[in-house]
DNA sequence: AGCACGATCTGA
DNA sequence: CAGATCGTGCTA
């Protein structure tokens, strides 16, 4: 909840082929434990959830709908599984390598799956950290802050209706 | 072993 | 609004 909300104006930093990939971080998701019916971590500990038991600062890159990674930001101490799922980015630098990753379709990193493309994330960057510098990293350069808007998440209508209703995706102001 | 179903995106 | 597409977790 409230690194999501901290996470909001910080810099995704990735190196891909000797190219310098970067955006801010604009829309994030909040996914808190094993009482979160919305949360994967709500079937207990599994063999896809073992990142998001281990020590906060690891990414929690996993597969959906058979073809879309998603890239979630570990956050709470090993022990609780609790993550941050970002879900768009304003690209700073390397457009083109961008638009290039992803081929088709127009946004380029608005949407979680997107941003994935985008950057050239997928499952084999699951449990890096995060804060250790290359191939994929976290910045913060001290970007205004600026009104921060919330809601429910999305895609998660399987969960229980406290859940579903709860107000845990947060987002800034779009470019 | 088999099955149902996604923390999505695209194009009609 | 349907289809793509496959790993995961549940049931047996």
């Amino acid at each position: 909840m409230i690194v999501a909300r901290e996470l909001l104006g910080k810099i995704v930093v990735r190196t891909w082929n000797e190219h310098l990939l970067s955006g801010v971080i604009s829309e994030t998701e909040a996914y808190l434990g094993e009482t979160d019916t919305a949360s994967h971590a709500s079937r207990g500990r599994t063999p896809r959830t073992q990142t998001m038991y281990g020590p906060p600062g690891r990414a929690y890159v996993y597969l959906v709908y058979g073809m879309f990674n998603m890239f979630n930001v570990v956050t709470e101490p090993e022990g609780v599984a609790s993550a941050v799922l970002i879900r768009g980015l304003q690209p700073l630098q390397g457009h083109e390598v961008m638009r290039e990753l992803r081929k088709s379709g127009k946004g380029l990193t608005d949407g979680p799956g997107k941003l994935c493309q985008a950057l050239a994330i997928d499952r084999t960057l699951n449990g890096i950290d995060l804060t250790a510098g290359q191939p994929l990293w976290i910045e913060d350069r001290n970007i205004k802050p600026g009104p921060i808007y919330s809601g429910p998440r999305i895609g998660i209508d399987y969960a229980g209706d406290h859940d579903r209703l709860a107000e845990r995706r947060f987002w800034i102001e779009k470019g």
